[in-house]
DNA sequence: TGTCGATTGTAGCTCTGGCTACAATTTTGT
DNA sequence: ACAAAATTGTAGCCAGAGCTACAATCGACA
């Protein structure tokens, strides 16, 4: 599903942004698995999302068909270049969120918690407000 | 679907989240529309969100079931005791998400975007440590 | 009053993301 | 090497949120 052809179905709104949503939460659990247990299955997923192999099936091959992930049956799943730079991408604008809510003052598990959630919707501008207070806030401390 | 009636299903991770994320965002654009027209009807809010007509119909109706909204056929739709409560303190939240971006610096058209994403997100111990650096930096300057 | 346009409702479709149950395959342990 | 356990895949179900097309109702104006 490129690009262009999301833009000529009909709703993409909502959906699209959830779509989104749920690929970068992939990615990003794919590559922390990965770097953990050495690879990715889908029984790892599974129990990181607390959701049914059978979803997170179904939810890699739709990654797989937008050139996110790799896997074959009965293989670990794997990041193609693309779903790995999103990943690292993700997981430094994630790291910033959680940082920056730390920085304000924010209890570390909530800040893991709120972080997971806000991280999807934060624009590189916002995001960049956020790494500019987070370093004042280091040369004040 | 009440709150015990929810805990009992199967899914109720994403899927809960995604529906309360939705009705927040319904009683806030009711409770606005209806304070800027006087009344609140489907059309209104189908513009609103950028959907049709029937979406809105099918949510409001579920949103009916909740307890959170009132409508009969072919009249405007209005909040419950429940729904405008509701709709107050998404509101007051999403001041807070809002003037807290502007706080830190980020630009007011890029706030208001990122608020509207963000706002579903923040826990009230996040809301409570906006709330101190929107105080602070109010002080400063 | 009657008709036309706007609004709302209904039927029925898609796609996503949950699930269980069952089948197939791979891994592991004896 | 083979049986059992773990893993993965397939079939088929549900609900939510989106749509178009068409029917019904309401309101306003001639």
């Amino acid at each position: 599903m490129s690009d262009h052809a999301k833009q000529s179905l009909p709703h993409l709104r909502t959906r699209h942004d959830h779509s989104t949503e749920l690929a970068e939460d992939y990615v990003e659990a794919i590559a922390e698995i990965a770097a953990a247990h050495g690879s990715c299955r889908v029984v790892d997923l599974a129990k990181h999302f607390g959701v049914s192999h059978v979803t997170v099936n179904r939810t890699v091959g739709r990654l797989q068909n937008e050139g996110l992930v790799t896997t074959e049956p009965y293989k670990p799943v794997g990041l193609t270049g693309k779903g790995l730079r999103l990943a690292v991408q993700c997981r430094e604008r994630h790291e910033i969120v959680y940082q920056f809510l730390l920085a304000i003052g924010v209890d570390p598990q909530t800040a893991a918690i709120d972080a997971e959630g806000i991280e999807h919707h934060v624009s590189p501008a916002t995001l960049q407000c956020f790494v500019n207070w987070s370093k004042t806030k280091e040369s004040i401390s």
